[in-house]
DNA sequence: AAAAAAT
């Protein structure tokens, strides 16, 4: 089915410079164990001694551990016990330790019960209970690295510990997902992972179950330092939205119920105390949008010194121009582990081969995965080109909402998201749609947080069921029932058209997604037919016209992506390894998702290989 | 040229 990808990312290198200048005159000189006797290690903070043994927020109720090994670091204060040090140490799968937790002031709210309060009973109230498992039968997927940990078959076949089982029996997760069950035993087993894998294929869960177990195991878990109004996370999740953080911290949380450990999410356009007083109660996993990160650790409220795990959604987007330097300050600049001392891993369902390249900068002897679309022989998106000229893209737009109430294809539980170009079309466009009577609203950078989280709420509960949005919707974002994207304007990038069709079709169901093109999108013509023609798509005479009458340096499909798959190790190009070592890649294997490699044979990799190159 | 992300 589909191929993903372009050449068209030409980027510019990034600047990222004049950062991290202020950040180490405030650090201390505590090290922590895991990057003692490194060669160039950053000069880590310590434990002012005035501070040891005070009242610091950065602890955990009901979990054992006496802070032994830690010079410098004072008693624990257990808050909400009256100082009892040294609690439990129970196993680390034990659910019972956290008693206290309940007991104490904060009780953890419970995840599984106030999910979408304002949908339907039965229909969005398990939105990650409708996989379509049978969808995910037949995913081809593709390994290469060295000595790539095999995939397990059930979430039994590795021992997560009974809190995580009990979760993953509460989110109604009956068997892996393909990316699950390749991502899981190759983070178990401590290997960076770049992955190229559909978001709604269970990817959030895929990076979170490895992590929770880990910090479970963990003996930084029970023994963390203590410095007052300083967070030490030992997980850090980044996204390029404030929307998709959001997102993943509250799965995240369904997966970390009852275990102890704590998720904090922090996002810019919300006011940053309480989440200074979220991280302060302590943080063991930290969901955050980068801005709002770089803030808090130039406040130096956060230190990422004891992260063990560094996971990128959207990665690609996260170090494309507009990132890149920033990501940079935090993974490289300030002092997070190195990798191979932390665990990196990176998740888009397009991945470039410029980025892969500037990723690799943040990655160790990692493994490249990549899982073919749900639904890749089934077509669960069809896909629609329309030509419409610029003047006429309402009234079409009018015409398609008319005929889906026709269809009887509406209400509450259809919804409708209209993708546009500029934050100024999409005001224009949503009040345009509420005067002629289609319920909408609109969600993009320039409005408050407050107004975004709002537009979105509004949508997914069904009651304005037409969505209008910028990129800002574009990725990740898990939306039940969206039956329809229409791409009012095109985007330049056929990745970020991948990204918005993704947002149907989810979970391994259908979906519809219509585009309007025009001469303003020449060139994407090329991509766009190329794209739709390996998807099995029916591409209109004209738009073949098109294609073959643009230019074909740019966007040209190619290298960076291909086939059934969002991408392909760049590792393997010729290019690559011309001038250097050629032991670094480690060889490649090809699968289905499930049982043995029936059904792709022989010729399926050497075809898809000369597709690629 | 536009979008996103800190205040």
């Amino acid at each position: 089915m589909p191929i993903y990808g372009s050449d068209s990312y030409e980027k510019a290198p990034a600047g990222g410079g004049g950062m991290g200048a202020n950040y180490r005159g405030s650090r201390s000189s505590y090290v922590p164990p895991h990057i003692r006797n490194r060669p160039q290690s950053v000069d880590p903070p310590a434990v002012p001694n005035s501070y040891a043994g005070a009242a610091l927020g950065n602890d955990r109720q009901g979990y054992g551990a006496t802070g032994g090994g830690f010079h410098n670091v004072g008693p624990r204060n257990d808050r909400n016990f009256g100082g009892g040090g040294g609690r439990g140490g129970g196993g680390w799968n034990n659910t019972n330790r956290n008693n206290g937790w309940d007991r104490g002031r904060e009780r953890e709210a419970n995840p599984f019960q106030d999910d979408d309060v304002d949908v339907e009973p039965g229909i969005g109230s398990h939105e990650n209970t409708g996989i379509n498992f049978d969808a995910y039968e037949d995913i081809p997927v593709e390994t290469s690295g060295k000595n790539v940990p095999p995939p397990v078959n059930t979430f039994a076949d590795i021992d997560l510990g009974d809190a995580l089982n009990l979760n993953i029996k509460r989110c109604k997760y009956v068997k892996p997902t393909p990316v699950q069950r390749y991502t899981i035993p190759i983070s178990i087993a401590g290997r960076d992972l770049m992955a190229c894998a559909q978001t709604g294929s269970g990817k959030t869960a895929a990076f979170c179950f490895p992590i929770i177990s880990g910090i479970l195991k963990s003996s930084e878990y029970a023994q963390r330092q203590r410095v007052p109004r300083m967070a030490f996370p030992l997980a850090l999740i980044l996204s390029p939205t404030r929307e998709l953080s959001i997102q993943i911290h509250e799965e995240a949380k369904k997966f970390a119920y009852q275990t102890g450990v704590r998720v904090v999410v922090a996002y810019g356009g919300a006011p940053i105390n309480l989440q200074l007083r979220d991280l302060e109660r302590g943080v063991d996993i930290l969901v955050a949008t980068p801005g709002r990160l770089v803030d808090l650790l130039e406040r130096a409220r956060v230190s990422l010194q004891m992260i063990k795990y560094l996971a990128l959604d959207e990665a690609d987007r996260m170090l494309d121009m507009g990132f890149e330097p920033q990501i940079r300050k935090i993974v490289e600049q300030m002092d997070m582990p190195r990798p191979g001392v932390r665990q990196t891993m990176l998740f888009s369902a397009t991945f470039p081969k410029e980025i892969q390249r500037l990723a690799a900068d943040f990655l160790s002897d990692y493994v490249f995965l990549a899982v073919g679309r749900v639904g890749s022989s089934t077509d669960l998106i069809v896909q629609r080109v329309e030509y419409v000229l610029e003047t006429d893209k309402r009234s079409h737009l009018m015409d398609l909402l008319h005929a889906q109430i026709a269809n009887g294809v509406h209400g509450k539980h259809t919804l409708t998201l209209v993708f546009v170009e500029t934050k100024k079309g999409a005001d224009s466009l949503e009040h345009w749609l509420c005067v002629n009577g289609f319920p909408a609203t609109a969600i993009h950078g320039d409005r408050t947080q407050q107004e975004r989280e709002y537009a979105l709420r509004s949508f997914k509960s069904g009651i304005t069921p037409i969505l209008v949005a910028t990129d800002v919707a574009a990725r990740g974002l898990d939306i039940p029932h969206v039956a329809h994207v229409v791409n009012f304007d095109l985007p330049n990038d056929i990745d970020d058209y991948v990204h918005r069709i993704g947002r149907t079709g989810r979970a391994g169901k259908s979906g519809l997604a219509t585009a309007f093109f025009n001469e303003n999108n020449s060139s994407l013509a090329r991509p766009l037919a190329d794209l739709m023609q390996e998807a099995n798509q029916e591409v209109p005479a004209w738009l073949s016209r098109f294609a073959a009458r643009s230019f074909h340096g740019k966007n040209r499909r190619g290298g960076s992506s291909g086939g059934k798959f969002g991408g392909r190790d760049f590792r393997r190009d010729a290019s690559f390894n011309r001038g250097g070592g050629t032991d670094f890649y480690g060889g490649v294997q090809i699968n289905n998702g499930y049982g043995s490699s029936g059904g792709y044979g022989g010729g399926y990799g050497s075809n898809v290989t000369s597709a690629w190159d």
